[in-house]
DNA sequence: GGCTTCTTGCGACTCATTTGCAAAAGCCCC
DNA sequence: GGGGCTTTTGCAAATGAGTCGCAAGAAGCC
């Protein structure tokens, strides 16, 4: 809303902020990346998760489709993923990392149900968490450069 | 300050937050769990720490005193202390979990430089959270029951 | 089609954490 | 101050996420 429109092609109707595996594939292309089966079949599965998913069970995921793959190129491409903004890293305590798309203009917290371990997203005022960084670097002398901020508990269903 | 005075003797005059060794093994004696040598070094190098330390970094530690101590046994006793509220976990995302004494009427977050891995401690206004938390459970059919917030970035000595 | 370079598969490895079981040690009671 | 019951502990082996080196395989470009 602020930020002043980018690159980016008109959007679908649907999906209001989430990109579709092909612009990121585009955008992948554009900047010299070669485009392999399981890149593209591992964007395609990030793109259709409804919540953050882990290496463990992306490996599942994209086995279905192409057997052959090892876990190795998983975590590769996971890395790869991060490394290009295409995805975020997210961690529920539960011993293993999730990761999900990231939204260039949108950055949000999760509800983890502790009983289920299903994940939500909530938005969190954002000014207040800046405020308070702003007034952690002055007491103490800490240059903060991101936070983790989850909340854990019981989902709906789970109460 | 605000909470009554519980059935706690009087604290020593220094380390006016902390609960000392001796209270904490008395508190478990009075459960009806038995003391012993391990759990005593373990709850002494929890109190001693000066920060959150991980699973291995008390094996070493206690195995300077108790050079057969199992890295099981550490696990369990780990496991053993957060079950009766003398400890909590925190995650610091590098892999490990890490531990420190909990302090009954007092919650508070960390600093973690990510260069060398420093963890100091913050307070965050309270009330703050609380208030969004009652926000979440309204809007998101979500009941919160903990919530994990910490900050990563660089500590004075390394900025 | 051939070449160059980026990706992938494989196998072995690290390292935190867990499990089952039998031996050892606390604590209570006499 | 020893017995017995029960909690703790040590050991050895397993699990499971994540990593590494290297050689073979595939994209993209000519």
């Amino acid at each position: 809303m602020k930020t002043p429109p980018k690159t980016l092609t008109v959007l679908k109707d649907e999906a209001p902020e989430t990109s579709s595996a092909e612009q990121l594939i585009d955008a992948l292309r554009t900047k010299g990346f070669r485009i392999t089966k399981i890149r593209q079949a591992m964007i395609e599965a990030l793109v259709a998760a409804s919540q953050p998913v882990s290496a463990p069970q992306l490996l599942e995921q994209v086995s279905q489709r192409h057997p052959s793959v090892n876990k190795t190129t998983i975590y590769r491409e996971l890395d790869f993923l991060a490394d290009n903004k295409i995805l975020s890293e997210i961690d529920i305590l539960d011993g293993m990392k999730r990761y999900e798309l990231l939204h260039p203009d949108h950055h949000h917290h999760h509800l983890v149900c502790t009983s289920c371990r299903d994940i939500q997203c909530v938005e969190v005022p954002h000014h207040d968490l800046h405020a308070l960084e702003g007034k952690i670097q002055q007491t103490h002398n800490f240059t903060v450069q991101s936070h983790v901020l989850e909340f854990f508990g019981l989902c709906r269903k789970c109460s």
